[in-house]
DNA sequence: TAATATATATGCAAAATGAATATAGGAAGG
DNA sequence: CCTTCCTATATTCATTTTGCATATATATTA
C-alpha cells in the first residue's frame, strides 16, 4: 500500500480502506474470501457489486504478499474449494496501525473543517 | 476526481485531499500556484518536497478542467509569470460537498473504530 | 556572469482501480 | 441427463492516479 511517504503521511486510497476492513473481519478468526464479499454486502459497502469481486480476491493476495494474512485450502463441504485466510501477528500489528491512522486521520480533518469554519 | 462511484462512496486519494485545500485557501482569495506550494510546505505538508511541485500544477490544471477554479495570468511584479487561481462558483460548492463527505467519512472511521474495539 | 530564487510545466514508469470475463465444483429441478 | 443456478476464485485489460525526475524561463543577487 505505500505507505509512510509522501502527500499528508496517510497511506488513503480505497486499497486501504478494503485493506481495513478485511484485517478487522480475520482478527476474529479465519474465513474465506466469498464470505468477506457477503459481509461487505451485508455492510452495504459497494465492494459487492458484479465485477468488484476481483477486487477483493485480488487485495487478499497483494495482503498475502506483503506477509498481512496467510492462507489454506479447505476442500471439506460441498462446492468449490475456498481459500482461507488467516491474519498473522504482523498483520495484528498493522491493524493497530492502521486504527491509529485513521484517528490521526479524524484529527486532520477536524484541522481542515475549523479552519474552513473559521 | 471521479466521485459517487463504487467502494465507500467517498472519493479518496491522495488528490482529494489535495484538492479539498487548495479549495479551501482559493476561497480566501486568488492565488498563485508557488504559493499554495508554500502553504502546503508551511503547514507540513509535504507536498513542498522536491519534485512533488509537478503534481500540485497538474492537480490545478485537473481542477481547472473540471470547472473547479480558473485563472490569469499575472505578469505585473519581478520574476516569471504567475497563473493565479480563483475559485468558481461551482468550486464553492464543491468545497462545501467536499466538507460534508469529510464529516462522513469521520462518521465511517467512528463506525470502524467501534466495531473494532468491540 | 554565475549562482540562486521564483514559477510553471512535461514526461515516464509504476501502482491502483473499475469492471468485464473466465473457470470450475456441486446442488436442484425438470 | 442436462441445463441452470449458486458458490468460489482468478485473470485480463483499459484507464486513472501517483511519485518523482527533469525541463523551461524570468529576475535577482553575489
Amino acid at each position: 500500500m505505500r505507505r509512510g511517504r509522501g502527500g499528508f503521511g496517510l497511506g488513503f486510497g480505497k486499497g486501504w480502506w478494503l485493506m481495513a476492513y478485511i484485517l478487522r473481519v480475520l482478527r476474529d478468526g479465519p474465513v474465506h474470501g466469498y464470505e468477506i464479499l457477503e459481509r461487505l454486502v451485508e455492510d452495504g459497502l459497494a465492494w459487492g457489486s458484479p465485477g468488484s469481486a476481483g477486487g477483493l480476491y485480488r487485495q487478499l493476495r497483494v495482503m498475502e504478499q506483503m506477509g498481512l494474512v496467510t492462507s489454506t485450502w479447505d476442500v471439506t463441504g460441498g462446492g468449490p474449494a475456498k481459500r482461507v485466510y488467516s491474519i498473522t501477528p504482523y498483520g495484528m500489528e498493522y491493524l493497530y496501525e492502521v486504527v491509529n491512522d485513521m484517528k490521526a486521520l479524524k484529527r486532520e480533518i477536524d484541522g481542515f473543517i475549523d479552519a474552513f469554519e473559521r
